[in-house]
DNA sequence: ACTGTTGCGTTCATATTGGTCGTAAGAAGG
DNA sequence: CCTTCTTACGACCAATATGAACGCAACAGT
């Protein structure tokens, strides 16, 4: 596994105080790079433009700018033959801008103000799905659908019937802290329940995105799921 | 609960036959209307200018059509100021070109060719996004998040009997990404897996189309079959 | 031309694990 | 104190990869 480069993104916002706070927000987290920032409708086509500045792929983009609107500069954007990934960092809760913002292809829309857990969520949810889909040169249905079903929120804000908050915790710090990719069997070991619980566990994880799974050969028998944590 | 309008579909192919399938297939689904189709990107275009045809709401949109890319056609149709929702429905599998799609906003990528099943799940997804955000004039960041993941696709994928999706993914990634044609034995040395198990997803692979395979003489012996990753 | 050798395709039983159903223990509410 | 809902556990059935055994196709030597 060799190391993967940083995601470089664009800030765009016309509130120079957002436009930093935001870019900050970027730089608290690992796997980005804010490559540049743009005030403006025209500074941003300018940075898209500039042959001097490294192919961005990730635009936080506001959609109430000085010179323009954020969808129309994503129209450009487009136009100009690119197709970076956008994320929606707006105050309009106009449900015309949101359906127009999602079929102009946003990966995630956040409402002002948020929380920093918000915003993390929302990058982290991109870069799992920039993962997936960056590790081949080509794919299949199947793994399109894990790479959106990553991307779109998980809607965990409620979790499925049956299962614990805490005991998710348990799971989830478990896995995190594991050395290697562990199965079902070796986390009820390792937490003292029992297999199914854990295995339920797991695969909320690996559901939402948290983790994922891959068969374990090379032994007899049933190949054994093995989860691995994600980020 | 009040009768809901049909959505209204645009369906674009440039494969009579095809055309015609997919169409029959919107037919056959509750809430939708096939409002148009368009054998090439001319014929689209003209169909969301007409204004005697109704707004289209969704579109069925082959990439490889003759006059031109699906994902130019996208942008043409954004530069119009219209933004229809997308489903992409294509043979492409190049990673690239599904990255673009979604970064261009289409809600599912349907690789050909497809069950009915797998086809009514996307658009059922749609329709139930499409509810969603149609409800009200203002939304929050809680709805967004909800209507969104009702876009996520539920990843449960039919495959053969005795065959897991994560190995067969496994198997499709080494062998593409050998430099010469492999033999069972060398696949399954490669992956440490056994070699009944690799030639039966080798098999499956060219049963699909995804791999050919080949008699391999010349040394004694009984010839071994060497399978060859088909772009 | 015939036959032996060689190595792989193919089939089958087996070893393990995954997934599901019913049930018990515990918490919450009346 | 009793009822009811929720969560975890145990045991069953189903599913998938493995390894060995069998058969076949091409090469090589006589």
């Amino acid at each position: 596994m060799n190391k993967t480069e940083p995601i470089l993104v664009l800030v765009v916002d016309d509130e120079p105080v957002a436009l930093a706070a935001h870019a900050d927000y970027v730089r608290r987290m690992d796997g980005f790079e804010v490559a540049a920032t743009a005030g403006g409708m025209g500074a941003a086509l300018a940075v898209m433009n500039d042959p001097a500045i490294p192919r961005i792929q990730l635009i936080l983009l506001d959609m109430n700018l000085t010179d323009g609107h954020g969808l129309d500069l994503l129209r450009r954007i487009h136009g100009l033959g690119l197709v970076p990934d956008v994320v929606a960092i707006t105050a309009v809760q106009e449900i015309q801008v949101v359906r127009s913002a999602i079929a102009l292809g946003i990966t995630a829309y956040l409402i002002k103000p948020f929380t920093f857990a918000a915003f993390r969520e929302k990058l982290e949810n991109y870069q799992n799905y920039h993962a997936l889909l960056t590790e081949r040169s080509v794919t299949t249905q199947d793994a399109i659908d894990r790479a959106l079903s990553t991307l779109r929120p998980s809607g965990k804000l409620q979790l499925p019937k049956g299962m614990l908050s805490e005991t998710l915790g348990t799971v989830s710090d478990w896995l995190r802290s594991a050395p290697n990719p562990a199965s079902a069997m070796e986390v009820a070991t390792g937490l003292a329940i029992s297999r199914v619980t854990a295995r339920r566990y797991l695969d909320h994880l690996a559901e939402t995105g948290s983790a994922v799974k891959a068969p374990r050969h090379g032994s007899p028998g049933r190949p054994e799921l093995e989860y691995r944590w994600l980020r």
